[in-house]
DNA sequence: ATCCGATGTCGAATCGGTTCGCATGAACAT
DNA sequence: ATGTTCATGCGAACCGATTCGACATCGGAT
């Protein structure tokens, strides 16, 4: 059924149809019921697939999520949602694709080919291919993280710096003096993951600042992980008394690991991180931690990437939140400095 | 740069290039050689939207999932990457598409207008709108789950009836008398969510069967929602010390309520029910469960609809999986009936 | 009676590919 | 010299929509 059908069956021209289906032009009344009620009758639509080569835009626009292989974290869940959220709203599809290995077909059949108007990327690497290529074939594209050269493209991104920093402040103004930062999997920041980097930074600079010993160690995201990991720091780092992390995910296993050495939290150790939120609420106990606010992001992502398509020539813009630590469960005075004691 | 622009800078037809690309027909050595080296040059991609146009495939599947808006279980998770990846491997893109709510916008663009080859359809209600409007369509579609008529579609889907009858039978051979059943939210089951009806049935044949005090409840995919339901089933029902559950969302905060009671797992409370295999087992204590595999059924479900496509007249298939029990950490023998006391 | 501007409709071109039928020319057989 | 075959490549039609320019009709103004 398309439209050359529904024009014979209503004695008009096709483009009379289209005319009336658009109503970029004026039909008359008349006409416009009579190839209605055919319309109606066959239950025709128009193929998006003919409309979008004529026009040159697809309202389609492609979501580039880690590898299906790996688990998504809360937070990447979170991005994922909002961004197909925000683009239904806006009457725009999402294609899927899964990359960040290295064949990547899947990439380079949605970006190529010019199957969508515009792409959200996801978990960025400080040198990214996939940015990179998309620079190359001029498609509109915002990222969900960024490079390390991030005035080069559009992004949303999580201030890891910033907030690992003031996990070790909040810590240490809590009496804390040995402190671990447990990152994401080694594999990731290896290769080039940006938060895993700026967590590594922001950490080093406030660990300097207060004078604190430290460790940092990687961690897959995983329970399993989180829990063998804290096992070997308490084991390693006998005088630990907090954690900062960011990797959300380990965050049960370390519960577990911490419970299991008879540690209780927050009152023998305190744990902060930087989480999505209703995740750090849903624990038990429930985490402190930044709340990072991924429908916003995900949302203002889809926001810029609109934009952009509609203006290629819109410059370039860069939202970096911040948000503050919310006070949960999971923090409490050091009491080998209480002074009680 | 379109195929028109290859053809004139390598000083051959628009059909010369078409078919060097595709092999369809031979083309010399000498001229493929010379195409090749212009598409080089150039970086062409062929457009895969006048592609799909020409042939009537967009190589590109549609993904129906739950609204946005709720949060997917870890058992949705798992289906959602296992059919992206199974689609991946099949050069096949992934249109998601969030719906089951009321308006669905979003599902009618992406089936009514001729966007995809094919559906792979989540959370199936009993009477389903959606596989009404796919039938009409003539759509190649297959679900995950299946409607109060299975044989008039073809499906994977999970045999909820068989494993919570299992569950209870399990519960009852350790000499629970008294057990409850935590289902899905109210809204879903009210809904005709199948799963939830089917585990109500399966659930109701076993306690009669083995003659057991029961209760049903419905409970929101939630931590916080478990927690509250088991404080509930434990003020209201003071003899229990049992769950089976379909609900894998909540058994976190279901944890939480019950240490809260003082009540440990799985010595004084035991809990059976039906999730995802890495959720139970990164669960602490890990869960005694079913083991879906959602993998496989994913990758089943893809394998089918890419069968359908390939020949709309295929007869509908169903897969019907019922996982054996993996006995972990919350099942032990009750100990109000224990013979030593 | 003529001209004018709306109004409503049509035909043809276009988007970027694929594919069918046919033409060209060289090689080979008769 | 003529006919046949095969390898190549060209031109045109087509997929299903949109959109532009042109045209017919008609009421109203001159």
């Amino acid at each position: 059924m398309n439209i050359g059908e529904i024009a014979k069956r209503s004695g008009v021209s096709r483009s009379t149809v289209s005319y009336a289906l658009s109503g970029k032009r004026p039909v008359s009344e008349e006409t416009r019921r009579r190839i209605q009620a055919v319309i109606d009758e066959l239950g025709y639509r128009p193929n998006a697939v003919a409309k979008a080569l004529k026009e040159g835009r697809t309202h389609t626009i492609g979501l580039v999520i880690p590898p299906a292989g790996r688990r998504l974290t809360d937070m990447q869940l979170g991005f994922v949602a909002s961004v197909v959220d925000a683009a239904a709203r806006a009457d725009l599809d999402v294609l899927l694709s899964p990359s960040g290995g290295e064949h990547d077909r899947s990439f380079e059949r949605v970006v190529g080919s010019r199957r969508v108007d515009g792409v959200v990327v996801m978990e960025i690497r400080l040198e990214d291919d996939r940015v990179t290529r998309l620079r190359e074939t001029g498609l509109p594209f915002v990222g969900i993280g960024r490079t390390a050269r991030p005035e080069e493209m559009s992004w949303v991104d999580i201030d890891y710096e910033t907030l690992i920093s003031r996990c070790v402040h909040h810590l240490a103004d809590l009496g804390h003096r040995r402190i671990a930062l447990v990152n994401r999997s080694a594999e990731l920041v290896a290769a080039g993951y940006g938060p895993g980097h700026r967590a590594q930074a922001g950490f080093a600079r406030a660990v300097a600042e207060r004078g604190l010993e430290s460790v940092q160690t990687c961690c897959a995201d995983d329970a399993q992980s989180g829990m063998s990991c804290v096992e070997r720091l308490l084991a390693e780092h006998p005088g630990l008394t907090a954690v900062a992390t960011i990797n959300e995910a380990a965050v049960p296993g370390m519960y577990h690991a911490l419970a299991q050495a008879g540690l209780s939290v927050p009152r023998d150790f305190s744990i902060a991180g930087v989480a999505a939120q209703d995740w750090a609420e849903n624990l038990h106990p429930p985490l402190t931690a930044a709340d990072v606010p991924a429908d916003e992001l995900g949302a203002q992502a889809v926001e810029m990437l609109i934009q952009l398509i509609a203006d290629p020539a819109t410059p370039h813009r860069h939202v970096l939140v911040a948000p503050p630590i919310s006070l949960r469960g999971t923090t409490a005075p050091a009491r080998s400095h209480d002074p009680l004691h």
